[in-house]
DNA sequence: AGTCAATGTAAACAATGACAACATTTATGT
DNA sequence: ACATAAATGTTGTCATTGTTTACATTGACT
C-alpha cells in the first residue's frame, strides 16, 4: 500500500527517528527482543527503510551507545564549566553524574559497556565520543592534580582508578544487583557520596586534610 | 530417520554438554549470535533438543551466567581458606581474583553483569549463586573489620564501595575499553593491585600505618 | 524537460525461536 | 514378565527476523 501522502514518502530525519523509536524499544522490551523491523515500523516506515542509514542492526545499536556517550561527554564537560575553579567539585559531580545516567538509562549504559557490541571494529565516530567522555574525566583529574589535590601518581592512573570506581557502581546499580540496597533516588545519590568519599580519601595528597 | 544407535538416542548428560557447546559458541560468536540451533548441532543433537532441558534460550542463558558466579563465588571462598588469618590478604586477592575471571572469561562476565537477561525474572539459582558470591565478598571485608582494618563504617557500605572499584575496572578491561592502557596479563595485575591500593589508602582505619 | 543521487518500497530468502505431535528409552508397579 | 507412565530426543512446521535485490518516488541541478 504505496498510499503515503505526497509530503510524507520523505521522511524528514528517519535517521535520528530511528535512533528515537529504538531507544524506546530498547527501553520497553530490552536487548533481545529489540527488532529493527518494530522499530521501522514505530518510525512508520518499511521494513528495510532503515538499510538506508545503517548497514545493518549492529550499526543502529553502535549509534545508540553513541548517543549515550555523548551524554556522558557533554556531562562532564558541564561539571568542568559549572565549577571552573574547583576540580574536587569537578570530580564529585562528575561521579554523580555518570551514575545518574547510568540509572537512567540502564539499557543504553549496558550498550555502551555490556559487551553487546563486540569487543572491536566498532564505527570511529563511537570511539571518537567514547573517548571524549574518557578525556573529560581525565581533564577533571589532570586540574585536580596540578591544584595539587592528589598523590604524585600519573594522571593516566588516577583516573582510570576513579573511573574504575564509579564506572563499577554505575554498572551494579543499572544492572540491578544492588536493588536490596539501592531503591530510589536518594540511595543512588547516597551510593554515590560514599565511594566519591572512600575513592578521594584514597586517593589524595597527604599534607591536605578532610575535605570540607 | 530415527534410526540412531541405541547407546547414543539418550545423550548422557545433555543439559551440561548444552552449556558446555553455549559457552564456547559466546566465545566464538558473541552474545548476539549466539544460536540455540547452533548450540545442539555443536552437542550433536537435532535443534528442539534444549527444549526439554531448558524452557527457552533465556534459561540456557542464565544457566551460563549462573556458571560464571558459582566460579566468582568458589574463587572468594578460595581466598579466604589461602589466608584464614589474613584478611587484607584476603582482600587484595579477591580483587585481583576478581578481575582475572572477568578477564579471562569476558563474554560470561558481561552475561552476569551486562543486563543481557533483564533484570528481574531471573531464576532462583542464579540470584542463590550470585548472593553467594557477593556473601563471600561480605565475610572478607567483615573478617578485616572486626580485625579493625577498616574505618568504623558498615560492613554492606565498605563491601559496596570494595565491589564497585573491582567491579569497574573488570567491566571496563573485560570490555575493551582499556585496551590502549591494559594489554595483558601484567597489565591486569598491575591495574588491579593500583586500584585496591588506593581503595584500600581510602577505607583504612587511620590509625593504621601503611600496609606492610 | 532531463538526469541523477538520495531515499523509501516491495518481494524474496535464509536463519532463528518456539510449539505440537511423535518416537524411543528408562523407571516403576503389579 | 508385562503394562504403564515419565523422561528424553526427533520431526515437521510456523511466525518473526535480518538482509539482499530490484523497483518506485522525490527533489535538486542542469
Amino acid at each position: 500500500m504505496p498510499k503515503k501522502s505526497k509530503d510524507s514518502y520523505h521522511h524528514g530525519d528517519l535517521r535520528q527517528a530511528l535512533i528515537d523509536a529504538a531507544i524506546v524499544l530498547l527501553r520497553e522490551r530490552g536487548i533481545n527482543d529489540l527488532s529493527l523491523r518494530e522499530v521501522a515500523k514505530r518510525a512508520g516506515v518499511s521494513h528495510t527503510a532503515p538499510y538506508r542509514h545503517f548497514n545493518d542492526k549492529h550499526a543502529l545499536l553502535c549509534a545508540i551507545a553513541a548517543v549515550g556517550f555523548k551524554r556522558l561527554a557533554d556531562a562532564m564537560q558541564q561539571c568542568i564549566a559549572q565549577d571552573p575553579q574547583n576540580p574536587l567539585k569537578q570530580l564529585q559531580a562528575s561521579g554523580l553524574a555518570y551514575v545518574r545516567l547510568a540509572v537512567q538509562y540502564p539499557d543504553i549504559t549496558h550498550l555502551m559497556f555490556g559487551g553487546a557490541l563486540g569487543y572491536e571494529n566498532l564505527p570511529a565516530d563511537l570511539i571518537e565520543v567514547s573517548d571524549a567522555a574518557f578525556g573529560g574525566l581525565l581533564q577533571i583529574i589532570d586540574n585536580g592534580k596540578q591544584a595539587g589535590l592528589y598523590q604524585d601518581e600519573d594522571t593516566m592512573s588516577l583516573a582510570l582508578v576513579v573511573w574504575s570506581s564509579v564506572h563499577g557502581l554505575s554498572m551494579l546499580i543499572s544492572a540491578g544487583k544492588l536493588q536490596d540496597h539501592v531503591k530510589n533516588q536518594d540511595d543512588v545519590d547516597c551510593m554515590a557520596e560514599l565511594v566519591t568519599r572512600f575513592l578521594l580519601s584514597g586517593i589524595k595528597s597527604d599534607k591536605l586534610g578532610a575535605p570540607e
